[in-house]
DNA sequence: CATGAATGAGTGTTCATTCAT
DNA sequence: TATGAATGAACACTCATTCAT
């Protein structure tokens, strides 16, 4: 708990003063007064931290999208199967969006179509969180938990593209309030594209078996849907 | 095919302009002169056209946008079966954003997350798609075709989210070459995750039998997935 | 009343429409497609008649001025005594200027201050009002009818830049409704401080006595002007 | 003389050059680069003062006017009569624009006619010195100094337009060259015609004949203040 | 370390004016 | 004669950035 030398609490202020004024204008609708003013410094005491207003949008994720990564990255250790960790994923990155809607914001409709961010150091961590993802469903597939035809980028873009509609969605339009509750939902939609079943193959079974007195035939119904049934 | 008045070409010539310009250097660092120069005309001529840049690029999409969503209704109408419809819609929007990259470029990084645009006449063809994409969805569940218990806004949050995941990567990272390569794949994975199957209600069938010498354990296979399938 | 020809027509159409936007907004403010629009015709018309906006503004006076002194130096023929001739012209203004108030507008808030058009041939008519004005007191000091010791053209001054200041005050603050009402008592104020008197009514006493061979006929001529004598 | 603070002395520098610029330019032809390379400062400097070019221009006025109005009044309340206290207002008029010939042009030029700067708060200190005249004037009737008969307004305006005509005048033709000497025989004109006489009243006309046996004392009381009679 | 003051560089926008038809 | 279409030339205004204090 050493206390931040005074400088970097300085940093933190304006990032997160950045972060609300560029949440709430955009980028080029906000200007550096805006944001100094919500920090309450000087215009001048930003260049002091940031060499430029760029660099500013661009060091908002930081800390931020890390800890995010990394937070998940410990849960995951501790889920050995591959359609918990993606259901984890995903709850975890609603909840995230949820908890820091500035972040979202500056994150969804700033910097994910920002040329030059995704050259930047900092795009590196969203490229991490992405590359988890991946490995994620890779092992999945490798463990023969999810199929072995599907395409891991394309359900990763998938799991990524959804949240992202659905985040820049409560952006724009304000609903739902909460996404965390749409990720059981999208997990089981995610996951019954992806899981392999022996059911997926049975079909019908019907036995007939060889008991002389006893002709089985049987037909067993049971609901599969829910990524929470055994 | 009597040619547009001289005026409505001019019009478009200044429209394809800025739409490349746009895509190339984005908004706030693409100038009117940029633009202007492009289409071949002075800066006061686009004046006469557009009363603003803003309205330039809110003009944009304008007939492309609505076109693509008539042409998709009209095949629609063809499709009998709600999976191939779901299949077309994405087919068709992969090929519409590889035929045009600049719209694509000025649809997803600039126009998706602008708060101003969402609230002009233009973004109605927008909505008008996404209703469309959801009405085939709520259909698909009516008919039968796809599972009741689906929520059709997460599944049509799921399409549309994919699909702008993808055409973004695309325009950023310039990968795949081909989007329309992943219609197929991604129709598939949608549809596994929603099409109602018998299949579906026969689980992991474990029948122990008393007989004492004999276990059976039978795991029959047959394919269902391909929507390609009677 | 041979017709005009329609050329001059349509160059008294636009000049009228001139005066009232001009009047109305301003020479700065107002656009010569505000002029067109009100004109009913299109910008490039107006430069058929017209080689510039400002050539433009200098031709509203025009006539209108030409025919307020043509008429006015008329009436004057026909009033023997300067008294009379300063409370006619007085009265005039007013009148022309309360029955052309666009032209008042465009005369008192935009020519009168311009210095270009000092240099043009259209002031000469505003010169030659002035210089009638002039004459007038000059001849009425001549025929002894006005103090010898005023200055005429301080006089002058006075009778135009009181109706100037009374004008624009109309036009700014809308009031009095009726200039012409100031006419009379604008015309004895000015007139108290020129007339030639005691004199004035003293004068001209003639006295009949009874004696009859001595006709008495006096004039007695006291000054009593200036403010400084005791 | 404590030194103002640097800031305003920067104000008051700008305002000057956009004094002397107006003046010679007229507002519209200036621009407000001419100003700040006249103030040798940056265009950008001058918005740091000025929110826009108007207000620049509305602000020349200010102190200026302000002071000349405090001064005049002091001055007044040593000057016990009604008559003096006019014959220094317009003295002092004169005076304050010979001294500032750059402010007369822009106060005569192009505030005074400017419809939006009647509605700034800079132009109450132009009211209250119109305010100041009429006090004047009617405080002359009140103690029976000037004539019952005569409407103050009216006679103000015949000062502060004879005053204004006569400094317009000075500004586009450059004469007389100085306008103070023209305060006298001003003042003499326009109390000539306020100033209450005896004679107003009554004129004690004396006539002594020489009929030795009769001697003849008349007084014929003549009411003289209309023109309109005999 | 903090900032008040200053500015260079840039840009969207306007509008009087032209000219081919 | 009349005008639709086009534009050159300007200009007010903004703002990220700098630097002396």
């Amino acid at each position: 708990m050493a206390g931040q030398p005074k400088t970097e609490l300085r940093k933190e202020q304006i990032l997160r003063a950045a972060e609300r004024i560029f949440a709430r204008k955009g980028f080029h609708d906000a200007t550096i007064s805006d944001v100094s003013r919500e920090a309450r410094v000087s215009d001048a005491t930003i260049y002091e931290y940031f060499s430029s207003k760029e660099e500013l949008l661009f060091s908002i994720p930081g800390q931020t999208t890390r800890r995010h990564r990394e937070e998940t990255e410990t849960i995951l250790e501790f889920l050995p199967r591959a359609a918990d960790r993606i259901h984890c994923i995903i709850k975890r990155y609603f909840w995230f969006y949820d908890q820091n809607p500035d972040h979202a914001s500056v994150s969804m409709l700033i910097l994910k179509q920002n040329r030059k961010f995704i050259e930047m150091p900092a795009y590196q961590d969203v490229k991490e969180m992405s590359r988890l993802v991946l490995r994620v469903i890779e092992e999945g597939v490798a463990k023969g938990e999810f199929r072995k035809n599907i395409d891991p980028y394309l359900v990763r873009a998938s799991i990524l593209g959804t949240i992202e509609h659905l985040v820049i969605r409560k952006i724009l339009l304000g609903k739902p309030d909460k996404l965390e509750e749409l990720a059981d939902p999208l997990a089981d939609l995610i996951l019954q594209g992806v899981l392999a079943r022996d059911t997926e193959k049975v079909l019908n079974v019907r036995l007939t078996l060889d008991s002389p007195d006893k002709a089985v035939k049987e037909t067993v119904s049971v609901s599969t849907s829910s990524r929470n049934q055994g």
